[in-house]
DNA sequence: TCTCATGTAACTTTTATAGTTACATGATTG
DNA sequence: CAATCATGTAACTATAAAAGTTACATGAGA
């Protein structure tokens, strides 16, 4: 299930490789990112699912956009990595049969969709084109990168 | 922290004292939720700091509503909890010097501190006594209990 | 055909939560 | 006052989910 941390660590790439002009191997990713190749893969094979990123087999292989940033949304990302926190309210079914344990059930579904709608909604109006020139505006240039000083191609 | 499952063994645990009219054990509550006496003392002793509950040592002795379920919202349960999984949105920290992660985080807390806050307001309009009234209005009479076939004191 | 990189299964490690045991403390009752 | 009952809490174990690791099959280029 997607957690929190899985949704910043795949806008983090995502924004990065938006700064590079090659594809970019799930190592570069990896070392990058301070974590391990497959944990890269495994997030970058939903993105890929849903139409957000590519990859490559061989030589000069790796992970590219296949959309620009300014087609794609939090929300698409959110989505993307599937059902979250919010929607799984992992509420109890000790007692399925209890009449109270339904109430509150249904009250908490209810106000927690509430919340995720909103959530959604906020998320559908910022592209990353709009994150990303907020990291151009403060560096006046190109983002620091977290690839600067890995291993180049 | 509290998670969802919490919240919802709460309530569930609230809107069955309130059908009692002595004190009820941990022993007693414990059996009814399929869980440990330790557990619910746990979570009760969180609620009797935010002065939701009172408890008592000795014979006759156990837990009891300090307050009418008129006086008590959703929203005072949520966070008699604590901090949730909301508001913990566990991000990444990993690159903390990096603009890119910088921004994202900073865009997410924005988006989940909003959703945080429809749900509070949600929560608060919602008086225990109201889901206790559906809870009755469903049976025509008392609720269903967990409690009932357990252990009377 | 050799090398590089993804794709994936299977396993281990880590971490959070729930559950358990044990015992100290305080309140009530006889 | 003593026996009993119930909370309060520390310390430990068990369980489950997520992250990380290893290993190897598959496919693409050079």
């Amino acid at each position: 299930m997607r957690t929190n941390s899985q949704l910043s660590l795949a806008l983090h790439l995502l924004l990065h490789m938006a700064e590079m002009n090659e594809p970019v191997t799930s190592e570069r990713l990896a070392s990058a990112m301070n974590t391990n190749a497959v944990v890269i893969r495994r997030l970058m094979g939903g993105l890929r699912e849903r139409g957000i990123v590519q990859s490559r087999k061989g030589h000069h292989g790796g992970w590219t956009l296949s959309r620009p940033l300014a087609e794609l949304t939090l929300r698409d990302v959110y989505l993307a990595l599937g059902a979250g926190p919010l929607l799984s309210l992992t509420h109890r079914t000790q007692n399925p049969d209890c009449l109270i344990e339904q109430a509150v059930n249904e009250t908490l579904d209810g106000a927690f969709r509430d919340a995720e709608a909103l959530l959604l909604a906020r998320f559908g109006e910022v592209s990353l084109a709009a994150l990303q020139s907020r990291v151009h505006a403060a560096t006046r240039g190109p983002a620091h990168l977290c690839l600067e000083g890995k291993t180049a191609p």
